[in-house]
DNA sequence: TGGCCTGAAGCATAAATTATTGACCGTCGT
DNA sequence: ACGACGGTCAATAATTTATGCTTCAGGCCA
């Protein structure tokens, strides 16, 4: 993977002084070539030390490999840029392109973050719950409504609130073996991490989709979905996070359908019914 | 110039050990990552110091200088190998990249479809109406939400409906100039028609976000966004279906942050206050 | 509050890598 | 033959990178 990608990926985790070291690479990796990790540091006002560590902490051997690794990626890049000039209209639809390039850096990111036995386990946990309760609050709120849809369409039970009280109430009555889908971009609702622990305490399965940061909701997990997505502007970040949510759902989704015959036909049977539905 | 042609093009005038680090170098340009000066001079059995001078006597500034320079070279030639044959991955957590493959599919052939003027006129619509009406069924109600949110951020009167009587009874105190967007992914619901006739009647301006299809719904927009997504599969066409319409709705959002200062400063005032609220 | 733990950061220093110096050697031209 | 020259190497200087140890701040529990 591009270290650069890498580096935006876990940068929600750093501390202060890593961030900044990040920072200044992401912005200036073309300089990079001319910094050793003493110059860098330097630069920065931070030990020389603390570079090295930094390099060693993302699996480079050292400095001087991702400075190499760095290096190459600058190239690719560069390369693609000047080798694609065809397909570069003006600076018109430039936007949508451009917001879709973020979505995709941050979609690479999140699939590298939450590997093939994430997935599973994930699955699993659906699969086995005899129901599933869904939570959000705001905009993950969207996403709690859409993946229980989902889930219903393939005949698995799932039970969504926007309101934690009755949210907190519906839990109450939760089997063991059931699972909380809780869905928050920062992790730190108070309420949240009430009902996930309470939820814990009925030895029901917690599933959490949050950032990709430390925080006291996913700490509560059995499985915790991790989510990269950055950007200078918040609300592009927003946009961003959104759709990484999105497609971890969609593809957990496709997981689901395509690992259970039975499922699958309930699924495509449920389809036919809606169609039905709307067309004559 | 790449290292590597530079190195060819000087083997003719050098010495006998130059040429033999020149030779090792061209043909093992990808190992070169892992070598020190020193280990590349024992590989030859000659001198560390030769092979600085040999680096040096080329132009660059010193061992690690030719060794960044060859990485990029390699990059570069990497990229645009594996970059012809098509966009082909081999098959490891396949699932997620082959999904998103098809949204950027899907998301490229959509950007082309609804140009720069389609949004412009579509921003204009929503930055001149007093209020704008939204409304989806199903899943596309969730569309609905998310952009109601996202209008409101802005400071634009947002007002819903997932309910078509209801959003019937609010469409009758529309003024001129008011907007409706209508969600609808196969554009045949007859209660939807209904309501944006009644709507255009009323000296409103329709919106519609359905499929790249003539549908009854489109056919009554003034302003008719059209979204290409297709898979063999009906569940997985749907993800991208969505996916797409997101990404569409996305654009015009940023589209109408970064063409109004006072918008803009609206949104940002009005995150600032969603983040105090959760903080502390 | 105070003690204890953990993790982050820096300092000092070891280890490694790279660059330069100076000596040696063979070749070539005079 | 002899000196000039270019090339090579070993030794070593200089630089760069990596690591061990110490300190300090923040969280946590009694």
């Amino acid at each position: 993977m591009s270290p650069l990608v890498k580096i935006r990926s876990e940068r929600d985790r750093m501390s202060a002084v890593e961030r900044r070291i990040a920072d200044f690479i992401l912005e200036n990796a073309h300089l990079l070539r001319d910094y050793s990790s003493q110059q860098l540091a330097n630069a920065l006002g931070i030990s020389q030390s603390s570079v090295v560590k930094f390099t060693q902490k993302l699996g480079f051997r050292g400095y001087p490999d991702l400075k190499y690794s760095v290096g190459e990626t600058i190239a690719r890049s560069e390369d693609t840029a000047t080798a694609a000039p065809s397909g570069e209209r003006p600076e018109d639809d430039l936007l949508g392109a451009m917001l879709w390039e973020r979505k995709a850096q941050a979609e690479e990111a999140t699939r590298l973050l939450n590997g093939r036995d994430t997935m599973q386990e994930l699955s699993n946990a659906l699969a086995a719950a005899g129901k599933v309760y869904l939570i959000g609050l705001g905009e993950d709120d969207l996403h709690a409504r859409g993946f229980a849809m989902r889930l219903s369409l393939l005949g698995i039970t799932a039970i969504r609130h926007a309101d934690v009280g009755r949210m907190a109430a519906q839990v109450a009555l939760c089997q063991p073996g059931d699972a909380l889908v809780v869905f928050t971009e920062h992790g730190k609702h108070p309420a949240l991490v009430k009902i996930a622990r309470y939820f814990r305490e009925q030895r029901g399965r917690v599933i959490t989709v949050t950032r990709h940061t430390s925080n006291p909701v996913r700490a509560l997990a059995d499985v915790g979905l991790a989510v990269a997505a950055y950007d200078d502007a918040s609300y592009v970040q927003s946009l961003i996070y959104q759709s990484t949510v999105q497609q971890l759902l969609d593809t957990v989704f496709v997981h689901l359908c395509e690992h259970d015959e039975a499922r699958h036909a309930r699924l495509v049977q449920n389809l036919d019914r809606i169609q039905q539905m709307l067309e004559p």
